[in-house]
RNA sequence: GUGGGUGUAGUUCAACGGCAGAGCACCGGAUUGUGGUUCCGGGCGUUGUGGGUUCGAAUCCCAUCACCCACCCCA
């Protein structure tokens, strides 16, 4: 074989694609019960929104991101998420300055350079929504019922909501000091990750592997006792309105965002079923951000969520989802001149928008009925010498084998019952 | 980026140094116009790719690519 895909990217192909549009059809109509519009973004932007929003020495600007310059030497990245543009487009078509709150959603490919592993991929598909302008935890809580609605409405059982504040940047910086100083007497005994996750990102180091690191973790100190007085009462006020929704939910004061700009909330979706990656969707909120990439200060929620580990999922537990749509209608003629009347008959019933399905390559009576039936249609259509002197046609039910005589005008009718 | 596993027909898998096979799927047929069950017939596939060892390689060795698993990271 002469070309292949790149490494980590898939095809969608045909019979997929029906299940692909049903989920997304999904999230949109979930999406609308909770008043959010769709916007789309480009899905290259200059790579420096992504540094400056994600963060400089984040893995995912350090290592993941797929850059190019194009003929004026411009640097631009594939977006690794879907956040940061999405501000950007706030940003930029002046909606901070409105002062209406935002309510948007969007789905569409990210980019990032990973090793390919079950479940991730190079170029992969997220959904998400994002609530610009309001700080109320009234919103927190709605947005995370937006996803656990979608996910009840596909008919996932098997996932867990976890659930956490990281608190505002004072507490988080409180909170990493403490860390530090818990940890800093046993520094010698971590494993190499852990040593540099006690520089860079010492939270990092409550979700280590290694057993020798995991014994230090239940003496840690806990983020929510270093939170602030509004950032507790945040937190708590959240937690209460997902009580009040009937949402089930985990507090793991272990959970982490991995790009830099959440704050307080922060909540994942998780589905052992799938091992290693397990993470089907997450989010939190993000007060910081707008402002660091120029805006007005105004704070904000979202989440992403993959489509990849959601159908993977869905797969697990069993949920059928749509099949290759089949025929309304197959056509069966016999002779040369049945083959050609048959087709006015087709097309009527097209413009009425029923799949109507021929195959002029099979002549035989057998194998047209062969086909008629492993094409999955309700009905054949046969037009034969003898129905074709009478002016009439067959109409045969494939399920029952119920067959019946009439004139093709009637065909339409017959069907639309 | 690190470690391990696997690549044979459309697909699921055999063959594990000696002529590359089977189930499913697909196509055709079982006397003149009726599908699903049954029966019969239909397979040269660069054994992922490129080297090497050998009289002989799908099989052993090396490299490479891809996928899978774990780490890492995250959706």
């Amino acid at each position: 074989m002469m070309y292949k895909i790149p490494r980590g990217t898939f095809d969608i192909l045909p019979a997929d694609s029906v299940k692909w549009q049903y989920v997304k059809d999904i999230f949109r109509k979930v999406a609308a019960s909770f008043g959010y519009s769709e916007i789309t973004t480009p899905i290259f932007e200059m790579a420096e929104l992504f540094e400056r929003s994600s963060g400089e020495n984040s893995d995912v600007v350090q290592k993941e991101m797929y850059r190019f310059s194009d003929q004026k030497g411009r640097n631009f990245a594939l977006r690794p998420e879907g956040t940061a543009p999405v501000v950007r487009s706030y940003v930029e078509n002046h909606m901070d300055k409105s002062g209406a709150r935002s309510k948007l959603f969007y789905m569409g490919p990210m980019f990032r350079y990973d090793r390919p592993q079950a479940g991730r991929y190079r170029q992969f598909y997220q959904y998400g929504i994002e609530l610009i302008g309001s700080n109320h935890p009234y919103f927190d809580a709605e947005v995370i019922a937006i996803e656990m609605n979608f996910l009840k409405a596909l008919g996932l059982k098997e996932l867990r909501l976890e659930i956490n504040s990281v608190g505002c940047a004072n507490c988080a910086k409180d909170y990493d000091e403490a860390l530090r100083e818990y940890y800093r007497p046993h520094l010698n005994d971590l494993c190499p990750d852990c040593q540099k996750r006690y520089q860079q990102k010492p939270r990092r180091l409550l979700d280590c592997k290694v057993p020798s690191c995991k014994v230090f973790r239940k003496a840690a100190p806990s983020q929510l006792d270093y939170l602030d007085e509004d950032c507790r009462l945040h937190f708590a006020e959240v937690l209460k309105y997902l009580d009040t929704m009937g949402i089930a939910y985990k507090v793991n004061p272990a959970i982490v965002r991995g790009l830099d700009y959440y704050t307080n909330t922060a909540f994942e979706v998780i589905v052992d079923a799938l091992g290693a990656q397990n993470s089907i969707a997450g989010g939190g909120r993000y007060n910081a951000l707008i402002a660091e990439i120029g805006g007005k200060d105004t704070p904000a929620i979202g989440f992403a969520g993959g489509f990849e580990r959601l159908l993977l999922a869905l797969e697990k537990e069993g949920v059928t989802l749509p099949e290759t749509v089949r025929p309304k209608v197959y056509a069966v003629a016999i002779g040369e001149e049945a083959r050609r009347a048959i087709l006015p008959i087709l097309q009527t019933l097209r413009e009425a928008g029923f799949y109507a399905e021929y195959n002029p390559e099979k002549t035989s009576f057998k194998a047209q009925m062969k086909a008629a039936d492993t094409s999955g249609a309700d009905y054949a259509i046969i037009l034969g010498e003898d129905e074709l002197a009478q002016g009439k046609l067959i109409l045969k039910n494939l399920r029952d084998s119920v067959q019946i005589s009439l004139d093709p005008a009637e065909v339409l009718h017959n069907l639309s019952q």
